[in-house]
DNA sequence: TTTGGCACTCGTGACCTTTGAGTGCCAGGC
DNA sequence: GCCTGGCACTCAAAGGTCACGAGTGCCAAA
């Protein structure tokens, strides 16, 4: 085990080196921060922390920078989460409050994020398998086609195009319309397809077709929507990455480009509470010089969609948590108003 | 004026610069183009064209590189446009075909612009200002309260919640859906504020207020839909810019990120043919050493909106240009067929 | 008008040296 | 047993020198 000591020599070595970008020597350290040691104890201390692999040294007589696993355990054990100041607290809240609708609310909250974090943010859409259903319209378009449209509880729409197997009448549909509203009307979407289930029984035979075929394309809709889209922001942020960055900010370009990676990474995020993957932790190859610092937000108790940042290993976590947090809870009190 | 063989010799830079990246000197030219003179002679000439502002030396006793006045020039008088081979053709067809819907005919065309030009790509979505009305429904949602469902003929949907100034009953409400679509299906979105000014007089004093919101809304929505969405692709390829890149990529994301800025440039490209703006020409001050390729696209006859891509002014204009120009017509096929 | 010749410029890269921050280790002190 | 000052060592970075060579401008001759 490390000694109190050793962990605040790391601590020392993240800080400082996320401050300068520097590799940081002992001397350097016992000068900024009053450690109440000798340039040789750190020495000592810097060596045991090697060993087990906490920090490096890029080339032999030059300061330590920390590893993955340093930043791994500064994030879970010497660092805390930093809180806003008070100003940027209204700061968020004033620019947030100005949003109009749902889409304008994830512009805003990706601007937000990469502006308070000098990173590149990313935001997902509040995903629809936590929603609820607040209205279905049907809406008759040629004999047998019908338009379908969903309407969430988070703001979203979502329409279909339905070609029915046989000319629909008015009223009919006006039946199946008020039938099916009231079932699910306030209902999540993973009770929907239990909750029509035998809706097809309650009509005459020749209607039985369109009705199977509207819940169809209806429950197809509803799992269609879970996968998310994204909304990334803030990429000029990436030529802060480094000074060797020309190799280390193509392979990001291009992850950030791939939604697929992102919603992978974003959905490993733990559903409450905040996830921090740093370096070699992430999967995607592109990645492997990054940290993801993501967390759930929602309307309610539930977390309906991720929001976090990308920026490099060498970052501010503390400060980026609090951002993050902080953002999360004022997008998810906003989602709540609406 | 230039004389014929001068104008070959600019070609000739200009065509070895995008190449190789680095000035091109009087003997290298010679050797790589069969200009029929010898170095001495071109020696004379690019001071010719030095003097006249088309080509530049980084510093004494280095090669020439265009200007961008040169490039201005090549585009204009020295450079077609380069056909497709018949492969990509394909390639572009197949990649196109498999699209679903307008989002994903969007998503596609950027990806493979980005991909067959190697640079940045920029759609724009289809404007609706040349589209048509499909159908306008509403939807009661609470007694007061109404939403607006707009869909045009290029499938797009838009939705707006409406807040009346008092309850409306529901047949009130059919009676005005009916009117309205009556009135507004098939016409173009700049026609139908005076398809439906006089409409309120249709109904009785009590709903006059609720049609009349119901109407601004809508009226809205046209307005406000004309501001265009834009998808953007392939910033990877910003990488490739040139070697001095942490200066000159920065300013680029940053105005790939206000859409603003480059609905702007895509709206000062002529509506039918391409426009081609070289550096300075370009007023946003980030993007000074870029260059943009844009052309409109459309489903018939107008274009309906435009892409484009952004890339090096140090391009491979007749190569790009053909590109684009190329893709623009499959997607206006595409377009045509659904 | 073109061409070969020639002196000149100047950025580039190779090579060297110096500098200094940083290290590891050790012997002595608390 | 842990801390500390001292000391020799390492090595990247910075600066200086130098030769190279691609490229130029100019000029006189074809």
């Amino acid at each position: 085990m490390l000694s109190e000591r050793r962990l605040k020599v790391l601590r020392a070595i993240v800080q400082d080196y996320v401050g300068t970008e520097e590799p940081v020597g002992s001397k350097a350290l016992t000068e900024r921060h009053h450690l109440g040691v000798s340039p040789a104890t750190v020495r000592n201390d810097m060596a045991v922390l090697e060993e087990e692999g906490f920090i490096a040294q890029p080339h032999t007589s030059a300061g330590r920078i920390p590893t993955d696993k340093g930043y791994r355990l500064f994030v879970d054990r010497l660092a805390g989460v930093k809180p806003l100041s008070s100003a940027e607290r209204r700061a968020i809240q004033n620019f947030l409050d100005g949003a109009v609708d749902l889409d304008d609310v994830v512009a805003r909250t990706v601007r937000l994020l990469a502006q308070l974090t000098r990173q590149v943010a990313v935001v997902q859409y509040p995903s629809l398998t936590r929603s609820t259903v607040r209205h279905v319209e049907l809406l008759p378009l040629a004999p047998a086609r019908v338009m379908l449209v969903l309407i969430t509880d988070t703001g979203r729409v979502e329409q279909r195009l339905v070609d029915c197997p046989a000319p629909v009448g008015e009223t009919a549909l006006a039946d199946l319309r008020a039938r099916l509203n009231s079932r699910v009307v306030g209902r999540r979407f993973t009770d929907v397809p239990q909750l029509v289930q035998d809706l097809p029984e309650a009509f005459e035979q020749d209607d039985r077709g369109t009705v199977s075929t509207v819940l169809a394309v209806l429950l197809e809709t509803l799992v269609e929507d879970t996968e998310e889209r994204l909304v990334i922001g803030g990429t000029a942020n990436l030529t802060r990455f480094g000074h060797d960055f020309p190799l280390t900010i193509r392979p990001v370009l291009e992850a950030l480009e791939e939604q697929v990676v992102l919603l992978k990474l974003l959905g490993e995020a733990t559903d409450s509470g905040m996830t921090v993957r740093i370096g070699h932790e992430i999967a995607h190859e592109g990645l492997n010089s990054t940290s993801v610092v993501a967390v759930g937000y929602g309307s309610g108790d539930e977390a309906v969609a991720k929001l976090g940042v990308v920026g490099p290993t060498r970052m501010d976590y503390p400060g980026t948590m609090g951002a993050v947090r902080a953002v999360a809870r004022y997008v998810g009190q906003i989602l709540a108003e609406s």
